[in-house]
DNA sequence: TATGAATGAGAGTTCATTCAT
DNA sequence: AATGAATGAACTCTCATTCAT
């Protein structure tokens, strides 16, 4: 564990300034309209810096992506962590998804940068890997501890249940904002609680 | 119903190719991306044809929506219509969701439209008058016919379960695209109806 | 011989008035240092007028030289035609170059042209056909017209003689921009004369 | 006759190392195209070191075009220098120049910088002093070995071609880039030879 | 109604130059 | 002396919109 030298943490900063900037901007104004001088600008930098840390617009946006899943993930895997039995887990399962009601960028980023995905198939395999990524449930010993054994049926449906997961709560959560007295944040989460419980029924 | 003039069928004409031509462009490219030369090339017509007959681009975006929302409604409509009895007209109602799986625009469009409405609050009066107007079950004769007597945290629910259905379906179809085979047409139906029985129980 | 609309008039105009513009700024500055918007601008037009008749920078630098090569070719044709016998010819060869040293854009643009051809490999087609095209001599009735029948060493000479002819002309009048006193118009139209007479012998 | 330091040898051969890459990249990109970086990459050294030794890309270009002229000049010196007689003295003089051919950089080089100059008066003192050093034959001993005594109209004819002859020499070079075939090296010494002997003919 | 030449604001990207280390 | 992150002016190209025909 090394200590970073004065210059490597400014490194760092402005690293994390853009990505956070890129974030805020491209959430609000969407990919195409987001403008790297407002990015760069929010950063407190300048929009030279963008092009010393990243290739491109698009590269900054994949960059943030991937940058976003993995702490994503990493909090996903850190709820699961600290429970001790499956009930526990799926509990905690489903409190992280159902809490994602307050990271409210996080749909939209999603919502983004799947359209992003479909209409530059040029990023294909960057893509792919981020995805895969966010699988946190690929591994095996995470799987049973949330899900217990299940029979090849209920793991079919399990499966799918668990890529309709994210898309869902980022639909409803997008959906709130037009709709912000009847679906407000209690509404929400009672319904996602709803559907959670309808995809990953509790088994004894 | 009144005949109308060569004149006008032409001109009828010609709103219809660049409606359907500024869906295609519109779902392929997103809205930013698509460019009105390009729609108009569709179209079979220029440019300037386009102007004829909206006031900008993104007027055609919301004739466009507008117009899709109400062949969309009538789809609905229709489908519900010929059912004789509640447990009928849900299952029409089901089926039709489920259905929607078929026009893989559709859901694409609608996300498109929804953020660019978060985008664009300019517009939200013409956007909440199409929102107002997609929602069928607005009509009590028809909701009762398709929900029958609901107490009134049965019908608090149920309402939410109406908010959530549309985008929860476009967010599959739209993840769908990520997952071709773990998410086949018939995995969807799957799943969407799964989703459909836990948020309206047939009561009996 | 149709008569052109107005609308095409203007056309025309718009495309001469750029090629010319594009002329002086590309003489003046270089290709990589001129700028499109100074060319719309002393074309009368604006930035985006080039782009609806040119596909690129580059695209407006390869036209306005096949565009010149063209006419260059026309006066050397024409001042060629009029003479009845060989000795004429060949006299009337020999002022075409001489007079070139009036023609001071035109080395210029030769040499940026030729320097950039050598940059660009991708362009090599269009290159080479502009290049092409600028052998006059090309074709054998007026070769045997201003240099007769030569035997095979001499046509050997000979076709050196005109690759060289050229770009000789145009290094010098190139050169006398920094000698403007020691090679003055009248210097430099001594010593093409030597040097045309040289590569070039009355043969009796 | 000092001997340098370590420090200073490094400092040397940095600046070495920077020209003979300025040289290679200026001569393939020119010198609007030419990046410090790829200068600096292709000495292996820094964007920053370019800085260290030089004011600026002008700073550089010139400064290479200095250093190349010294070496120039050295080089036909020193090829006149062993010659003992007037014949021998024009004869080295002609091979020289005939020799020029194998030196493919140095006449774009030259060409580059006319037209830099051209477009670059600011610079005019410095590029004055330069090209006033390129005329070895400025010195009367030497100019009196080469060409020997002359009348006062064959002095004003030499002087002439003495001006012509480098920038013929350029031009035909690169020309030759274009017509490989045709202007073969061997073709080009014949030419050049040809140019030469038209321009100072042997007096007897 | 329809065309498409022309406009011009705007955006991503490049790159010489600066400067803290 | 050398590095390379950061700056910011500058430039090409795009594209919604206008308008004469």
């Amino acid at each position: 564990m090394e200590t970073l030298s004065k210059q490597q943490l400014r490194i760092k900063e402005t690293q994390t300034r853009l990505l956070d900037a890129a974030e805020e901007v491209f959430v609000r104004d969407g990919y195409e309209s987001a403008q790297l001088e407002e990015i760069a600008a929010t950063a407190g930098r300048s929009k030279g810096a963008v092009y010393t840390h990243f290739k491109s617009k698009e590269d900054l946006f994949l960059a943030l992506y991937e940058h976003r899943i993995r702490s994503h993930i990493a909090r996903l895997l850190n709820s699961l962590q600290t429970r001790a039995n499956r009930k526990q887990s799926l509990q905690a399962f489903r409190e992280f998804y159902v809490e994602l009601v307050n990271d409210r960028p996080w749909p939209i980023l999603t919502l983004e940068f799947k359209l992003f995905a479909l209409r530059h198939p040029d990023s294909k395999e960057r893509l792919r890997k981020a995805f895969e990524m966010s699988k946190a449930t690929n591994d095996d010993a995470i799987y049973q501890r949330v899900f217990g054994h299940l029979t090849k049926d209920q793991k079919f449906d399990n499966d799918l249940a668990l890529l309709a997961l994210g898309p869902i709560v980022s639909s409803l959560i997008l959906e709130s904002h037009f709709e912000p007295e009847n679906l407000s944040e209690k509404s929400l989460r009672r319904i996602l609680g709803r559907i959670f419980d309808a995809l990953f029924p509790a088994r004894r």
